[in-house]
DNA sequence: TATGAATGAGAGTTCATTCAT
DNA sequence: GATGAATGAACTCTCATTCAT
């Protein structure tokens, strides 16, 4: 009888969560059994009910702790930059765009959960949910970048930073999306510099 | 027993077809059976096998009218330019916007089954090789009208037409998503603008 | 592929209660699964969710159909009763406890299945309505015959009809529990009268 | 972590089947789990395996300890009564049953799990067998009772004893349910005098 | 062609019981 | 003794698909 090996429940819950990453990402939400999560966690179905209600409960937890994953790592990379670099709301834009695109590429199956919650949120309320959440903050955030960028004359006086926000958005939505489909088929460099050009 | 009341097979499945539409649309593919579909079509669950032989088959149908209907649209509209507007790249891109904005409210449940498709391409094979088809098309069409962009010197001579012309797919692409999630957002007429605008 | 050789659905729905039945009796209401049911009932499993939704509307369904068979007994009874039987409450209360000794033994299986039903209804609500209908009406069709008796003079005037109604019901009732526990331990007959004696 | 107060294991199992009845009564035996009788007792799911070695276990210990009860209240109701009352079966039988009309309201969830104890016997055998056992001594007693009563005149000579303690177990069990379904519904003390006025 | 009853593999979830700590 | 994580068989219910009529 396989144990767990992990001690706190922290711990426990992230091989779950790691193990549903791998599946849901290889077979897609409906394609996964709760029973190949929990073998790919190396424990019993009934295991995995200790920790998680339920597989969406699953979902929910892998979409929770993705947020703060890209978040952290946008913020560590904007940390690094100088002070002149910080405050140009283009380059801020950039870096995002960019640490979005490595990230995609170091966390490729992370990411495609990600996308197919997108996708599953129009029928899912409670992951419906989390993405309006998500998506109502990093509108507000980019906005209010964008905001800074147009007082600091980096876009003209009459630049609509709320569409261009969501504009930004969409592309890098879009662009995720066409790596998962097409990974390599574009630059994240050169569409980062294209992004934060306009 | 009311029969189908269409007289060739075309129009049966068509009929099926549109069934199909407004049950994915509201419940999604995993959240709508055989059943649901023939009670929308008004026949029964077995007839629906006589014209598609599979859920998939079904999907698949749908997802290729789509594309038609769309192209067809856009083809219309840009018939009715005038010959400089039709010679503007720029001007093209953005009536393909504009034009895809109207679909996208005119035709909201296809095109959240259009969506959908997407995601489901990931883990469905023969979805994939239908979106991977699509998406070449667009890709190339798009390009090539970029290049002409680019010669006539709508864009500057080293612009890099083909990340343009993904860029320009990945944000309709996320403008739609964007859409779908909270219609009336934004202003298709306004991104259209914008984004033939960069 | 063994088919219902039944050709109406109410048939069918009694080959399945019949099944039913015979499945509860034996092993119990949590002891029985759906699969046995079928299986008792020669169907796959998924064939009886076609007539029933769940186990509980079977069960529900056992317990209807239960009542209207021996109602209809103790009317059959009542009307082989000469006159001056039938306008004795006495020999009509002996009469319907015969009837229902008799029933007991003819129907010993449906009987089970009925006292199960008493015990679960504790616990669920759906049986719980159906049982408190049933008694309500028991109780109010007893008072109103011993209440006739009363006025006739069967009974002394200040005899509490309603109360001897209860333990009437009370007195069946347990006699029907004791049959199941021991069947053969009493006579169904002697009971009667000695019921109608009081 | 705290432990179980009591010192014996008397008392703590005392406290477990405390806790079980609380929660049988409630949901019944199918509807109650082990985990839930473990928190209801304020122990860990584990530690209740070690006073019994299944839910059935408890359950039967349960049952033991519920005729007990009241057995000792019924005896010790007929301590107080008069040598004169004592010697009257037609009394002592009365009394026996307000007793058992006190206790089902004083110990309402007991009695609760008194009932489905009767259902469950007929499924299960282990519980079949202490009813049996129960019934059967009950059976004896109130025969003898009864008996005694037919020899000093309190009944006619030919008064059948056993079907008479049948018919009062059977309307005292009947009553008890009865008062489970609609508490209050009816006098006890009204019941007794009838049943021992027959 | 159309019907819809029937199939049966399979899904998510529950829970009595075990056992390493 | 006590804990509670882990097990895994079992259960109810679903549904794409088949096929006799």
């Amino acid at each position: 009888m396989p144990k767990l090996l992990e001690t706190t429940r922290v711990a426990r819950e992230a091989r779950i969560l790691r193990a549903a990453v791998a599946c849901f990402a290889r077979q897609g939400y409906y394609g996964t059994t709760m029973e190949e999560i929990a073998a790919e966690a190396g424990i019993a179905k009934g295991a995995a009910y200790v920790y998680f209600p339920s597989k969406e409960a699953i979902f929910l937890a892998l979409y929770d702790t993705w947020g703060c994953t890209l978040r952290e790592e946008i913020l560590a990379a904007l940390a690094t930059l100088t002070p002149a670099e910080r405050n140009s709301a283009r380059w801020v834009l950039r870096t995002i765009v960019e640490v979005t695109g490595r990230h995609v590429q170091k966390e490729a199956a992370t990411c495609r959960v990600l996308m197919e919650g997108r996708s599953l949120a129009a029928y899912v309320p409670a992951i419906a949910e989390r993405v309006a959440t998500e998506q109502a903050q990093a509108q507000a955030q980019l906005t209010t970048l964008i905001q800074g960028g147009v007082a600091a004359g980096e876009w003209p006086a009459d630049f609509d930073a709320a569409l261009h926000a969501t504009m930004v958005r969409a592309t890098i939505h879009g662009l995720m999306a066409t790596w998962h489909m097409a990974p390599g088929s574009f630059s994240w460099e050169a569409a980062a510099a294209a992004l934060a050009r306009r």
